[in-house]
DNA sequence: CCGGGTCCTGGACACTTGTCAAGATTTTCC
DNA sequence: GGAAAATCTTGACAAGTGTCCAGGACCCGG
């Protein structure tokens, strides 16, 4: 039987979740550097110390596997996102920060953000993914949205746009740096840098 | 031989670029359809009165396909783009119909928008689609960039920003809004609209 | 030590993929 | 009209795909 299925000890139950993600974290490495449509479930097993039927048995097929590889593709992104914000005093020290660490982030893992651009896009095809995605998107935008706000309060102003219309500037700001980033481009992070601590205050008063 | 090799009179030529292209549509309606992930050769066959083995006849390989395809993808899509920033007079004018357009371009061809970024990222994986889709990248930056400028100059002002941040926002705003939509949200349309009009006042002065 | 449940392997399956080539068909041209 | 060149079809090939399953290996309580 499924062990997702079975009733077990609770020792059970984690030993089999630390297998789970230990299958997905060697799946996330292979889709990162192969990207959806080029990574197959034996490839992702040569990434790891199992063979290929093991992946069927923690995973009922490779929809399951790849969505529990966006889910836990979440907490990565948000723990690596998180800090982002934390104890800066002043509206141009925030706006520096955000920059900075946006581009340390994008500097720090291109590929992990390359296969979020290529998962997102196959969202849009295969709906299977869609929830998963739209989740992560919408944690991402509050994410945002809290940068942008404290920005408002420490500038003493408001914000004057939407949550989902300052995520979707700077996702495309960090979008194209990535791009460009991937291509070899010198200037991509200090564009990216520039480009959100300028971004910042056109977007409160 | 291979036609795209031979030396032909030039009405032999013109036949096979316009079988070329015949091919290429019927591939970017399949590929806008199921996006590069799921599409085949013999899939785009089908969506064509011939056999999958002329495919071959006239692309070389699948690459070949696919990149004459994006080629093709960039006439249509600029095409579609161009008259946007025509005849306006007054900057509130130009950043209505700048929302405007973007949106009717959205509302028109969701599908081969879909198709632009889902091989906009593949781009990042396959460096064969990389040189293309930059190209087809700088002209639609290009194109936004003359919006931004005329409306600086209708303001009378100047724009505050580079061009390729300027993209990358507009690009961000009109991904977005193709997602909400795709997921069928009935207010991504009207955001993008507003999104963008008030975008434009944001990149001047 | 041993029996039963868990974990894992390796091979098989039905199918799809890109590619190719041999031959049929159509067009072109003298 | 007939030969030559082009266009197109058909079937095949090897490789790769997701999925499934019979069985071996392992572990742990009795």
């Amino acid at each position: 039987m499924s062990p997702s299925t079975s009733t077990r000890a609770r020792s059970g139950v984690d030993k089999v979740e630390d297998r789970r993600r230990e299958l997905a974290d060697a799946a996330l490495v292979t889709l990162a550097d192969l990207g959806y449509a080029r990574t197959s479930l034996r490839t992702i097993a040569e990434n790891t110390a199992f063979s290929h039927g093991l992946l069927h048995y923690y995973f009922a097929d490779k929809t399951e596997l790849i969505t529990y590889c966006v889910r836990r593709f979440k907490t990565t992104c948000a723990a690596q996102y998180e800090g982002l914000v934390a104890g800066e005093s002043t509206p141009d020290g925030l706006a520096t920060a955000c920059g900075d660490g946006l581009a340390a982030t994008l500097a720090d893992a291109p590929l992990l953000h390359r296969l979020w651009y290529d998962l997102r896009a196959q969202s849009m095809f295969e709906q299977a993914y869609r929830e998963d995605v739209a989740e992560i998107d919408g944690s991402l935008q509050d994410m945002m949205w809290r940068v942008v706000r404290g920005y408002a309060e420490l500038a003493g102003t408001e914000p004057t746009c939407t949550p989902s219309a300052a995520y979707a500037m700077f996702d495309g700001l960090f979008q194209q740096a990535l791009h460009r980033h991937l291509a070899g481009s010198a200037t991509a992070l200090d564009d990216l840098r520039t480009g959100c601590r300028e971004l910042l205050p056109r977007l409160v008063s």
